[in-house]
DNA sequence: CGCGACGTTGATTTGCCTCAACGATTGTGG
DNA sequence: CCACAATCGTTGAGGCAAATCAACGTCGCG
């Protein structure tokens, strides 16, 4: 159910059952399978992707033909390219189910419509790309500060539930490294 | 003047000069010299802060000991610790003007004032913060897309005027390399 | 004019990648 | 329910991009 979202969205927000109503009229459910892919790169970005359940990545193919893993989505994470989404031109990104996923689709002309109706939406999306803004910022400082066994280190500690879910190659391919080096790191620091 | 604040944010929204002079009474503006400090890793976040004039940048420091730029802000550009500055706690980064600076700084406490007393504000700064988030997309990609000498090539035919502006051990620190290596770069594609 | 900040150059070192090969585990069709 | 294939993780040898270290120009500013 889209009930997720309104609770999501009221730890931010207040709504009325009315709004609530307006809300769920406007979004869509729906199920990925494992290794399904949701947006493909090219696509008009038309939708931002609110996981209920399950696990969304987001890459990229790169110059040399490799798929470069930059975002995950857990429970109660939105998705999307946002450059694409904001101009809805064609995105340079892939979103893909990680595990089998249900998520609710917000697009791009439901959404502007929700601003209006409920301005409180506003701020809620405020609060959310206000979080979103400053995970970059530490995202940053960590890639930046850190040789590539500290951030293993340091990501594994900060998201042990990524450790479990995601396997090692797509760990690799979102920290920046290759499986091979991760293995390397991961035998010395065994414990 | 806050002018070019009320210039820039009504390029988004439209704020009648009633509330034009509401939020002048909440902001405040503040100069400082080449070199400057505005803001220190350990202090509580309590601003952000908008470039009328001039050009900040972010930075901290490693454990290493050396200064790592994370960001430039320069005209129009909204900067602060949003991770800080949202939980009003110690921030991990500092803040330092490049060039003479003018800003115009906004408080936190303020900034919820405005936005009870304006909620046009809160459209405007959700489409600043989106911005801000979409902007981190294409700079984790690129980061991880191109080796060192391929992200200066594209930084700087992007943005001209920061070569222009900025020293090249500043621009080094930013992009994640070390001026030696910029040297190097810069001699083999001298044009 | 002199000093400190900035940029350059070259020798050496290293963190991490590439490539290739081989186990282990999972899934799938017969 | 087994055989076989594909996917995933590991290991090791060799190589390269970029860092480190040290020294030396050069420019702008007090």
């Amino acid at each position: 159910m889209s009930r997720q979202l309104i609770t999501h969205m009221e730890k931010f927000i207040k709504l009325s059952t009315e709004h609530q109503q307006v809300l769920i009229n406007y979004v869509k459910r729906e199920s990925y399978k494992k290794k399904e892919i949701i947006l493909s790169s090219g696509d008009v970005c038309r939708s931002t992707y609110f996981v209920v359940k399950g696990c969304l990545r987001m890459y990229f193919i790169t110059e040399k033909g490799l798929e470069q893993t930059t975002q995950f989505a857990l429970e109660n994470w939105w998705i999307s390219d946002y450059m694409a989404f904001t101009s809805q031109t064609a995105c340079g990104f892939y979103i893909q189910a990680v595990e089998s996923t249900e998520v609710v689709v917000l697009d791009h002309y439901a959404l502007e419509r929700l601003y209006q109706e409920i301005p409180a939406t506003e701020r809620y999306f405020r609060m959310i790309y206000q979080k979103m803004a400053a995970a970059a910022q530490q995202r940053t400082k960590y890639f930046q500060d850190f040789s590539k066994e500290e951030i293993y280190i340091h990501f594994s500690k900060s998201f042990p539930e990524f450790i479990q879910r995601v396997p090692q190659y797509l760990i690799a391919s979102y920290l920046g490294f290759t499986p091979e080096y991760l293995s390397e790191i991961r035998k010395k620091n065994l414990s």
